[in-house]
DNA sequence: ACCTGAACACCGTTCAAGT
DNA sequence: ACCTGAACACCGTTCAAGT
C-alpha cells in the first residue's frame, strides 16, 4: 500500500513495456533520439535498469520491429493474390509511414521475430497457392518489396509536399537548388521543371505510389499467364 | 625544405582530401565508423582541424553523396530511352553496393550537389525527349528509383550469399529462425522453403535485381504506347 | 590562415553494489 | 529479482588559444 502511493508513476517495467516506450520515442523523435539514456528517463528509470529487460540496444530494435511487422495486414488463406498483394503494400506503406525509423530494419535483423515469420510466410503462401512457381514467386515478392522499401524510403526524406500542405519546404529546396546551380541554371531545365512543378501542384504521395504499384502488380499478373 | 621533411606524411588538409577520406573509412567501417574523431586519426590531424574544411557532419556526408551520384551513369543525350535507362539503373546498383552506406542520404539531403543535379537532370531529360509526358515522366522516374533504392536496401542486409559464396551466413539465420520457430516450424512451411531452397542454391543478386528492372522497364513502356 | 587543447553535453555498456 | 551509481571508452561541436 505505501509502496504504490508512494511511487505511483513507477508501475513494474517489463519487456513489453520497454520495447512498446521505445516504439513511441522513435515515432516521435526519429530513431537518433532513441538512446538507452533518454527511454531510462521516459520510464523514470535509471538506464542500467533497461538491460533487465532487453539484452542490448539491438535485441531492442528487433523487438520494436516485429512491432511493425504486426501492423501491417498480410494475406489470408484462399484470398484472390492481385487484390491480397495490394492491399499488403498499401497496408506495409502505412505501417512504415507510421514508424519510418524501420524502413531499414525490416529484412536485416538476423533474429526475425513471430510476426515478421507469419507475415513472409503468408506472402509466399498467397503466391504459391495462386499457381507462381517458387522461382516466380521469390521474383514477384523481391519486386514488390524492393519498391515498398524503396517509395517509403523516399518519401520519409524528400522535399515535396502533399497537394494540401503549404510548398514551404519545396521552396526551400527550390532556394538552396537555385543557389547551387547558380549562373548555370539553364542546364538544368527539366530539373527546374520538377522544382517548379511538384511546388506547384504539390506531390500526391498515396497516388504515387499505387501507380507504379499497379505497374508491378499488372507485370507480375503476365508472369502467371505466362506460365 | 625542414618543414616538408619534419612531416612528410601530414599533407596540407583540403576540403576533397577530407570528403574522400571520409567516404574511403565509410566503405571500410560502414557509417558508424565514421566519425569526426576516427577520420581525424586517419588524416592525422586533431578532430577539431576537420571543421575548417567542413562546417559539419551533414556538410561532410552532402560531399560524399555527391560523389557516389558523380560514379552513377547518367543517359547521355539522344539515347534510346530503355536502355539508358537499364544501363543508369544497373550502374546505380553498382555504385550503391560500393558505397551502400549512402542509400538512405541519396535522396532526402537539402543541399545536393552538382553531380546529383546533372544525374536528375540527364534522367528525366532523356524520359522527356523520348516522348514521355511530365507527369508520366515522374511516375517512371519514381518506379525505376524506389525499386533501385530498396532492392539495393535489401541487398546490403539480406543474409543470403550469392551461389559462389559458402552459405555460412545463411545457416546462421536458418539456426535463428528454426529457434524462433521451435515447435511451430510445421506453422511456417513457405518461410522453410525459402530458408531451405535458397540456402542451397544461393541469391543472383545482380540477375534477380535485373527481372524486375526488366519488368518495370516493360511496363513503363506500355505507357508510352498508350500516350 | 590553419591547426590545437581543453571542455561540454552526450553515447552504449560493464561491473560491483544495494534493496 | 530487480534496480542503482560510478566508471570506461566513446560521440559532435564550441570556444579560446597557439603558430
Amino acid at each position: 500500500m505505501a509502496q504504490q502511493t508512494e511511487a505511483p508513476r513507477r508501475a513494474r517495467l517489463s519487456r513489453d513495456r520497454v520495447v512498446l516506450a521505445a516504439l513511441a520515442l522513435a515515432d516521435k523523435g526519429g530513431i537518433e533520439s532513441l538512446s538507452m539514456r533518454n527511454l531510462a528517463k521516459e520510464l523514470g528509470v535509471v538506464p542500467m535498469a533497461l538491460y533487465k529487460h532487453v539484452a542490448n540496444k539491438g535485441d531492442l530494435l528487433d523487438g520494436m520491429v516485429d512491432i511493425v511487422f504486426s501492423e501491417a495486414e498480410f494475406p489470408s488463406d484462399g484470398a484472390d493474390w492481385k487484390t491480397a498483394m495490394r492491399q499488403r503494400a498499401i497496408s506495409m506503406r502505412e505501417a512504415l509511414l507510421r514508424h519510418s525509423w524501420a524502413i531499414g530494419l525490416m529484412e536485416g535483423r538476423m533474429s526475425p521475430g513471430p510476426a515478421n515469420l507469419r507475415h513472409h510466410n503468408a506472402t509466399m503462401a498467397c503466391m504459391r497457392e495462386a499457381g507462381f512457381s517458387f522461382r516466380t514467386a521469390v521474383h514477384a515478392y523481391n519486386a514488390m518489396d524492393s519498391y515498398i522499401y524503396g517509395f517509403t524510403l523516399q518519401e520519409k526524406t524528400l522535399p515535396f509536399e502533399t497537394p494540401e500542405e503549404s510548398g514551404e519546404v519545396v521552396q526551400t529546396k527550390a532556394a538552396n537548388v537555385a543557389q547551387t546551380m547558380g549562373a548555370w541554371a539553364d542546364e538544368y531545365p527539366y530539373l527546374a521543371e520538377i522544382v517548379v512543378e511538384l511546388g506547384k501542384a504539390g506531390f500526391d504521395y498515396a497516388a504515387e505510389f499505387e501507380f507504379a504499384l499497379d505497374l508491378i502488380l499488372d507485370g507480375i499478373e503476365r508472369l502467371l499467364q505466362q506460365a
